[in-house]
DNA sequence: AAACGAGGTTCTTATATAGGAACGTTGTTC
DNA sequence: GAACAACGTTCCTATATAAGAACCTCGTTT
């Protein structure tokens, strides 16, 4: 392990969360000291990682990081196999589609086709979302081992977000079996007020549930019966791309 | 500066050109030592920046990067203020849209809009491409101090990419008096067969002209005619996110 | 306008690390 | 199946660096 390759990466993390920030501000809000913190940033600089504006002294993410950042996406085997069955079904519903990959318990947003739609779901590619109250999250939460989802909803918690959040261990555990039957999830505004989704998981190789699929849409436009049509179209997506990365369902599933 | 940090930026951009790559392959490529190498890769994997494959050790770029990637993209003051436009453009046009900036005498692709046609431009962020011979690159190069875009074009050189591509330095001189002149630039298959391109540059509040938009599609649905309406649209765009960046013109342009 | 304060930068040395070399491990050849 | 080859991993120490402290610069206060 090398602290200064770490320290480097706390600092490009911290500035992905706060534009810029002085040598000072990092080195407080890391516990760095200054010195070490203003030769790193003068590397990452250097290379163009990072962005330092002259007349402020402070630093921003640079270029080189879309760069890097979009490279990383486009060698993800998911996000290439997925992509076209995005646009497919973004065709299809006229409403935004979004993939995700599960990261540290978390679900992180990977690619995204938004609807052309005058409301519809932002963009949201590079962040983070917990697994209890999206789409995305609880299709995955509900093909993992039982005692790994158990284990991942006790630590973190059901916190509640909206009117609508799950917050009883035992109501999500019910609902996560029901996920499991039906084959895809349904979010109907448990994680942003107005915000209805319907998600599915994908597997890979080995059978486990590690990405997702989601459509995502006001809650205006989709009401209990037309939110199944859709969960059929993404959980059918999300059969073909599993598929294709080489998982053979044993079931009839 | 911390080599340590220099070699570690080294290794993602090694692994972002050539994806999977082991510990001696890498120290081979970057004539780093082993050791040095693996230690390095074994942070960036703690951090998820890298992944490695269990089953063949070997690396590829990580979830981290995207995550950091996308906050790279919406920190940056042109993408957010573009965006929008390149959104109108696109409507406009139903043609493929991109935002470009100037990096290392290079135009890098920084945000993009896919037509949705059947032919069209494909999505292409985060790679490069030369000045000369892209109308985001000869938009940007045309408004450059004269001695600098003539250093330029020097030494990168006017490589024949394609039968149009402008490799009489001349010719090319003519040709950015041309685009100062319209206002725009266009790129006639210069740089790949039958695809042709309509770009204008960004100005800062400095007057420098560090980014660019353009519009691309195949050279069947762009003949003489109405490129040039194009071409106004385009920089009708520019002009305003010029102005938004703080840009006052102080000539007619 | 002098003193202060808050930030960025430079200096120096105890300390962690880079990197050469030796060691495991895996899979390939004969 | 033994010997080899190729690669990943671990070890050790000369060396580069992290980090504390001093220093500089600029803006603000009295």
């Amino acid at each position: 392990m090398v602290s200064s390759v770490l320290k480097a990466i706390q600092i490009l993390e911290t500035l992905g969360n706060n534009e810029n920030l002085g040598v000072t501000e990092l080195s407080r809000n890391l516990e760095f000291p200054k010195s070490s913190v203003h030769s790193i940033l003068e590397t990452l600089a250097s290379e163009g990682l990072i962005e330092k504006v002259p007349e402020t002294s402070k630093y921003h993410l640079g270029l080189k990081l879309i760069e890097l950042g979009n490279r990383a996406q486009l060698n993800l085997d998911i996000c290439k196999i997925s992509h076209p069955y995005l646009k497919n079904l973004n065709k299809l519903t006229d409403e935004t589609v979004h993939l995700t990959v599960l990261d540290n318990d978390e679900v992180l947003y990977v690619d995204c086709i938004e609807s052309e739609q005058w409301l519809r779901t932002y963009s949201v590619i590079g962040l983070r979302a917990p697994l209890y109250c999206t789409s995305v999250g609880k299709a995955v939460l509900a093909n993992l081992d039982y005692s790994h989802a158990l284990n991942i909803i006790r630590e973190k918690g059901l916190q509640r977000i909206t009117e609508n959040t799950i917050t009883d261990e035992k109501i999500m555990i019910k609902e996560l079996e029901t996920i499991r039957n039906k084959g895809y999830a349904i979010d109907n505004m448990e994680h942003e007020d107005q915000l209805v989704c319907v998600g599915a998981a994908i597997r890979n190789a080995k059978g486990e549930a590690f990405a997702s699929i989601s459509v995502s849409g006001p809650a205006a436009r989709h009401n209990i019966s037309n939110i199944d049509e859709l969960g059929e179209s993404v959980k059918e997506a999300t059969r073909e791309i599993s598929w294709k990365l080489g998982y053979r369902s044993g079931s009839i599933n």
